[in-house]
DNA sequence: ACCCGCCAAAGTGTTGACAGTTTTTCCGAG
DNA sequence: CTCGGAAAAACTGTCAACACTTTGGCGGGT
């Protein structure tokens, strides 16, 4: 009946089980994207309409949205976009500390020596000398990484489902650290390093400082913005 | 339609907002006090005509507790009540050591004055003597206070409306660690004591071996019954 | 010109019914 | 008695329609 479904991402659109599921994942990844702006409001109708299915399947989904606090809700005043807020992400960058502290602090006790190879690799090979510089990319490998060898279902889902993803509405925020390249691969090292001699407390303070860093930085920045 | 609602539970029944919300909240509390036993499979007919009210709302609020990983589910084959396992509490004990040793940190740094006075009273009231023991519900304030204060409120929602809650559901576990009153009560004062003194490092090392010992007590237990 | 109440349009909350799938039951063959 | 398979019951996923609420605008009164 709708013949210009997909108009908003000419993917693939094949995709898992429910409806309610991939108009789920489709909503994320729109709102953490920025493809639907910060502060919106949502129409039932209109999404309905332009992803091509019922209210039903997608109330469902706006209800796991709201629980993931991508979106408000409101009785009988409908859903909007959630607006990220320097606030917001100062505090997400605390927790950030908190949890992958701990990760670092577990992978270093826990992760199998195989597991403690293949980060090196990845360290190594994101920065073989001194000019390369570190990528968005290989900088989220890493964490993920690290999140992962914790060996901690509970708190890799907190941080790769939860944290991570939420980083990315932060992205477009003036706020927002730009990742120290050189720096920040230095750091990574000494974190694989620390791993590598078994050393907790030393690994999960290279890990909190190297988190610390960014948000100091941008503390710096806000500082110097107002008095600039 | 129904004249035999309200069965399980002959409480007011007034609530907030929509069917889904209340719905929501009786099955998340119905869920954490074991009222629905672990494992169980959710018949959506079922539970319907048990709460008086249409599939719609209650798949709304089911899809909320998925996202709050109270229930699993699969497509086609419904909703079951998580299951609490002796791995997944030793997951969660290490995430709230991160978290609340954070939220310590941060109370010692932003913390009002007025704030640690009524921590202060909280936890000498719960203790007046030695021969006081800290009750469950002190303890539970305590931590809840240290949340609060911490003036970070993705951390306090992080805690009091996730983590807390679902200790909860392993109260009933063999393995769950019971709390050790007397010594409890000065591990409080101490933390108390080091955020008094605007002492973040002492206050969040104190918390982390607060919230540790409890760990660490379950797991030497959970040795000794194996080689008991 | 400004304010207040009414009316219509849109939107949200809820329901019952329909389609496709899974699970159970039941019956006969081996 | 056990095993396999088909029919049936139950259940999940989806949809369109209905009731109530909020919103925006219009007209009348001050």
């Amino acid at each position: 009946m709708n013949d210009q479904e997909c108009q908003h991402n000419p993917e693939v659109e094949e995709a898992s089980g429910t409806l309610a599921e991939q108009v789920y994942h489709r909503l994320s990844e729109a709102i953490l994207s920025g493809e639907l702006p910060p502060g919106m409001k949502i129409s039932e109708p209109a999404l309905a309409r332009q992803y091509g299915i019922s209210r039903g399947p997608l109330r469902e989904a706006l209800h796991r949205l709201q629980e993931r606090k991508l979106i408000t809700r409101s009785a009988n005043q409908g859903a909007r976009i959630v607006k990220p807020s320097p606030e917001a992400l100062a505090e997400l960058f605390l927790v950030r500390e908190a949890l992958e502290g701990m990760a670092a602090r577990l992978c270093a006790l826990q992760a199998s020596n195989a597991e403690i190879t293949r980060l090196r690799a990845a360290v190594t090979r994101a920065s073989p000398g001194q000019d390369r510089d570190l990528n968005e990319r290989d900088d989220q490998d890493f964490h993920f990484a690290i999140a992962q060898y914790s060996r901690n279902p509970m708190l890799t889902d907190l941080l790769c489902l939860e944290l991570y993803p939420l980083l990315r509405l932060y992205r477009g925020l003036p706020t927002f650290p730009r990742p120290r390249t050189t720096r920040a691969a230095l750091e990574h090292e000494r974190i694989v390093a620390a791993i590598e001699d078994r050393d907790a407390d030393l690994a999960e303070m290279m890990m909190r400082r190297h988190i610390a860093a960014a948000r100091l930085r941008r503390e710096a920045a806000l500082i110097q913005t107002e008095t600039g």
